[in-house]
DNA sequence: CAGTATCCTAAACGATACTG
DNA sequence: CAGTATCGTTTAGGATACTG
């Protein structure tokens, strides 16, 4: 009905928003990245995200696992060994990941520009 | 030096983390999409963005404008008004916002196929 | 209209230690 | 190695009320 004029508004943000509940967060596309690099291992993901902790790794790691975005296989090695691997489905996020990474070293630049940052 | 494996691991999460930092949260983004679409107003946004309240809005307007991603105007009209304008800086997001929109998107149609969700 | 002031809860994040 | 336990701090976010 009627004006129909700032529906289209919320027809953005939803979706938006939708995307933003999965990845939010520091930890979640740094996690992901990470794999994606052929890290699978719980201390060798640890070992490459910077200031990370086994307790926030761990609980993100259920998370990502809860979102269908990775999948925890335990091998019954000697001794036994845990592996993280990315899903299909994960792979969907690429774009986001890249537009991210874009904009981030952009950005980088941009405040190194003007001021110092971490 | 040596080997060189795992340290294009840190080139990608950096600057994603850069990234993220700027967009965290779930509002900021929701923020820049609503401004784009013609509203300026505080109350004008605050009503386009679901469950918004006005002690957030008006947190993250100026965490967006310390970021250089918007602009406050005070108009000294009768009475006074305030427009919030994003900066060209700001469209620099576009393609963060697409990526996240058409993700969000097509994850939305992923869980409703599965399961319920807000 | 454009916010601010309080008060509050829940979650994120962090440090350190510990277990099978 | 792959985590969990415990503790504490900080931040995000929400409810409600109020001001110029």
């Amino acid at each position: 009905m009627g004006s129909g004029e700032h529906k289209d508004c919320h027809e953005v943000i939803m979706p938006v928003r939708d995307a933003l509940d999965v990845i939010n967060g520091k930890w979640k596309l740094p996690i992901i990245i990470a794999i994606s690099r052929g890290h699978k291992r719980f201390r060798d993901i640890e070992r490459n995200i910077p200031k990370i902790t086994s307790k926030v790794l761990s609980k993100e790691l259920k998370d990502l696992e809860a979102h269908k975005l990775l999948k925890r296989s335990v091998y019954d090695s000697q001794p036994v060994t845990v592996e993280y691997t990315l899903t299909p489905y994960a792979a969907t996020l690429n774009p986001v990941i890249e537009a991210l990474y874009t904009w981030g070293s952009q950005h980088r630049k941009t405040i190194f520009g003007s001021q110092d940052q971490d």
